[in-house]
DNA sequence: ACCCATGTGTGATCCTCATCACCGCTCGAA
DNA sequence: TTCGAGCGGTGATGAGGATCACACATGGGT
């Protein structure tokens, strides 16, 4: 029991970058009051339109945040990393989650009250600084989505987005990057706003133009060059 | 000089609700360390991608919020009325503007630089708390605006729901309501994700269908009710 | 009164996807 | 093993808009 305490405070220390930027007491707090679970893969968190009971942190794994349109389409906003906080924007403004998480993977979550959370800002600025920092990333994050959504029309050039920022984030560094995909492309779809058909032709056709090479889950990428030079095409 | 300085405080007291919900102090550390100006219409506060400077707080007129795609193209994310804050989000995550945020019509704008912002939020809790749920309302606002116009598909039901938001907004409330058309088809199309022509069209579909009519720049929309039904159609 | 800039109306055409339809694959459960 | 569910490939078709190309209005400036 002793050296899973240990572990626990370690990988806290070691994965959650966030919390270092806070005073010491006010990470305390928070990890005080923070209720941390332990969730399967597909369990949801909160869904679009309920009224929110509190935030939540993701510890270890990710959250998938989606919204959905009245005929049943699915847009997936982004997936949501460790450290990263969840359904702020709803507690602090007072409206409804803005959006469904649900977790991708076994994931573990901590949960903070609406109460607690809000109580917790007015005693110390910096944690409201700190919460504020987050919101504003997910919002300049919304925004850019909303660019590369709205703005740039092609679907070839929307998929070249996709896996050009995934190489940023989980591809390993050496050349021909290679990296796990773990999306079907139901899913891909749903992230780029278009259907699993096409996205199915538009890989078809990026592996005839030699841009990406697939096995398996593996979806290697030669050139990155070349497919940075779809974008903005 | 006297007076005018009356009016200020008057006019302050009068159309900044949202000064209201702060203490008194932080009020009027915001009032005393904020410079205020007044611009006319097309003034530029800031461009997207430009380092943040510090915020801007409308006090009088409107402000245009857009963002532009690689090949040009237009997207107004919303219209930003008296009371609200333009660039946070920049000033507190610390990159570049997310949007480029242009007058409308002659508007008298307080600013505040990066510095002061952050030192007055680290200060005062609930300056940081009233700064949190600004941006939590703008990032909702955006991911509804994502789902309108990813979500929707057909022009016409993202003109409608536009239509209808202006009239919770400005229309009187008679009905049948009507209302000043400020924008040209060129904007609104803008708002919407669509061509000027589109929207020329889609206009004249509506007036047709007796949805709305037009004489100068005045929409009246006889009922409201046969609008929102091209709403989730 | 003129002109030019800016906004608007509308046809013709083309192209990109969404959608439907169907097949084959793989993997896990019975 | 057999079955079925979920995923992935691919053709055919159609619709919705973008785009181009005009013509017409309006209105402010000289």
């Amino acid at each position: 029991m002793a050296t899973h305490l240990v572990n626990h405070v370690q990988r806290f220390a070691s994965a959650d970058k966030t919390f270092c930027d806070l005073p010491p007491a006010v990470a305390e707090a928070l990890e005080h009051e923070a209720l941390t679970t332990t969730y399967p893969t597909g369990a949801v968190l909160f869904a679009e339109g309920q009224s929110p009971r509190g935030v939540f942190i993701v510890r270890r794994g990710r959250v998938k945040l989606s919204i959905c349109g009245s005929d049943g389409r699915t847009l997936i906003l982004r997936m949501v990393e460790p450290g990263l906080l969840l359904g702020v924007a709803a507690v602090v403004s007072g409206c409804t989650y803005e959006a469904t998480a649900e977790t991708q993977e076994p994931s573990e979550i901590s949960f903070l009250r609406h109460s607690d959370l809000l109580r917790l800002m007015r005693l110390h600025g910096e944690l409201a600084l700190w919460v504020t920092q987050q919101i504003s990333a997910d919002y300049a994050s919304t925004c850019r989505e909303i660019r590369d959504l709205i703005l740039s029309d092609s679907a070839s050039e929307k998929l070249a987005r996709l896996l050009v920022g995934w190489l940023d984030q989980n591809a390993e560094a050496r050349n021909p990057s290679q990296m796990k995909l773990a999306l079907t492309h139901e899913e891909i779809g749903q992230m780029i706003g278009t259907s699993r058909e096409t996205v199915s032709r538009l890989f078809a056709g990026f592996k005839k133009q030699r841009l990406i090479q697939q096995s398996g889950s593996t979806l290697v990428i030669p050139n990155r060059v070349a497919l940075e030079s779809l974008i903005t095409a």
